[in-house]
DNA sequence: GGTGAAAAGTTAGCTTT
DNA sequence: AAAGCTAACTTTTCACC
């Protein structure tokens, strides 16, 4: 996992494709990007194993699988020692629908992103955070009424 | 686009592997899921065209892209007309760091995701969102420092 | 970086359960 | 109605230019 690795103008045609359709064919994207196929391939794979391209993915339509909305919510603990932290990130770590979890600089400490499949739902996760999560002073949730944007791509 | 789709035991295991690994080989992901490639290959397409499965994306390494770290913001917006919010999001749509906004419940108005190549950087974002985004009346920024968990995958 | 042929994977028609 | 078999077709891959 180099992080250096040096990008031309093809490699940020290539990532930008991808970015968007990770399953395009070999063959469209050498086209796109004005390659022979193997060309292309040689640059993909060399995209791969320097660790640029992390991994594919299949993105879910959340309702689809029933998930009713996203919310935010800042964590504040209580207190701020190793075995507080470690026993709330293990908490985290083992709860399936925070997807996200971040420490944050700033007042504040920790932010979560959660799906949740309906009102019960969001409610078994507040009692969870507020109740069974260690050492939690304060938090501040923030459901998400309306996406305005959302990407998982780069600007390149 | 239909929200109800009937997903049994099978069709999770599939949803499952595609969004651990979008490239999976057919055939491979038939073996996973104890089926034949054809039936297997047969799910796929139907999850796919009834907006189940919504896209496939690469996911690149963002230290390998030169983003250097991500931070979220919080946005108070001084008057909430429809003007103003048609405005405001016009603006934040035409960032291009500007990787997720959305409207959110709560005292607060607007979370942005922002991934930003260096302090610089940072810097100019904050001076954007303060001064050139129309009528924002208060920001709060939490800066990513660590990175506890970070999923595009619904628990199925 | 390009060419072309072998290997691998995808897909569709038909049969079976 | 859904899964398996088979064979044609497409895409990937790689030695060589």
């Amino acid at each position: 996992m180099n992080d250096d690795v040096q990008l031309d103008a093809i490699d940020r045609s290539i990532l930008n494709e991808l970015q968007r359709d990770g399953r395009l064919p070999n063959q469209d994207l050498a086209q796109r990007v004005h390659l022979s196929p193997s060309a292309c391939l040689r640059r993909v794979k060399r995209l791969e194993e320097s660790g640029v391209i992390d991994r594919y993915v299949a993105l879910l339509n959340p309702k689809a699988v029933g998930k009713q909305g996203t919310s935010y919510t800042i964590i504040n603990l209580e207190r701020m020692t190793t075995a507080a932290l470690a026993a709330f990130e293990e908490a985290v770590l083992a709860s399936p629908d925070i997807l996200d979890c971040f420490y944050v600089a700033g007042s504040n400490d920790y932010l979560i992103r959660f799906a949740y499949k309906d009102a019960e739902d969001l409610e078994r996760f507040h009692t969870y955070v507020l109740m069974q999560l260690p050492e939690v002073a304060r938090s501040n949730s923030m459901l998400v009424l309306r996406t305005i944007k959302r990407s998982t791509a780069f600007e390149l």
